[in-house]
DNA sequence: TTTAAAATCATGCTAAAGTATGAGTGAACT
DNA sequence: AGTTCACTCATACTTTAGCATGATTTTAAA
């Protein structure tokens, strides 16, 4: 019933503003009488209001429209240094991509405040990647997290 | 005149309907004389009719969202294949051995008692040598201090 | 459509790190 | 003998990190 109710939740709050506008156009209807005359206004109105109810629908119920930018940035290697990431050493020990980008920001330095802001998420789902990350990668220190990973080939 | 058009299409496009539907409903309140008794069933309609235009509009007007993929290109520099510290570095910053030594356990990811221990000094030395560590290596946490030093060539 | 995994957030707590400041000791250099 | 400097230690304090636990939401897979 609950999970009903979430998953249908934008036609709910649809029929919810609509169940709504009627009671306040009955209402209105009893106490003004206006409708005969200002018919096109009301109408206006309730065009512009379910307008932006229907772009706000859209908003929620579209994939979203992606479009990837691409930007090289260049980065000063050492030669020798052809680094790559072990992907099997990652997917042996189940390290998913956000728990690798939080890893990198902590590889250079950041703290979980930092990291936060620059995933646009916040302090205490920071402390939960780095958490697992630790069990993932038997650290009991993000500066030994980060030395097991370099270790690994996970990190440059 | 014909950019302003492509421009503004979806504000004109929405006008237009409005204006068309404001001649339907004169044109049916002439013909039919039904509005004030199904009042509600008109709103319904329109208000259908709108929140469809609002999805179809929101699907032209939505930016898409920009996902920003940045790839690092690597620029070969130097092909020093065998690690060597840069003293000069060491003496410009007047990092001292101590100080040093300090920054290689951290390195390994161990913690300030741990530190402590191996070192044979107390808790509150190693505290001192990482503040002024922090101060030389311009960093505000042991994970940057540690990056730095890599960076500068101090540790590998 | 259900299940499972990944990602998110919260809260209360403890441990560790980091800051600020002051001070004592010994080696080296003048 | 006095000065400098690295090293040591301490105390009191604030901040950040990390732990445990539970919950919701998204997303991907079966």
């Amino acid at each position: 019933m609950l999970l009903m109710v979430r998953k249908y939740k934008e036609s709910i709050y649809f029929g919810l503003a609509l169940a709504i506008l009627f009671f306040i156009v009955q209402w209105m209807e009893i106490r003004f009488l206006l409708f005969s005359n200002n018919l096109q206004i009301y109408i206006l109105l309730i065009a512009i209001l379910f307008t932006g109810i229907g772009i706000w629908i859209a908003g929620r119920i579209r994939t979203p429209k992606v479009e990837t930018l691409v930007i090289e940035k260049p980065v000063f290697v050492n030669a020798t240094s052809d680094f790559e990431i072990d992907r099997n050493e990652l997917s042996k020990r189940k390290i998913s991509k956000r728990e690798l980008e939080v890893l990198h920001l902590m590889a250079k330095g950041k703290s979980n405040q930092e990291i936060a802001d620059e995933l646009f998420v916040s302090l205490p789902t920071i402390k939960t990647h780095a958490a697992n990350l630790f069990e993932k990668l038997d650290a009991k220190r993000r500066t030994q997290a980060v030395e097991t990973a370099k270790r690994l080939r996970l990190l440059n």
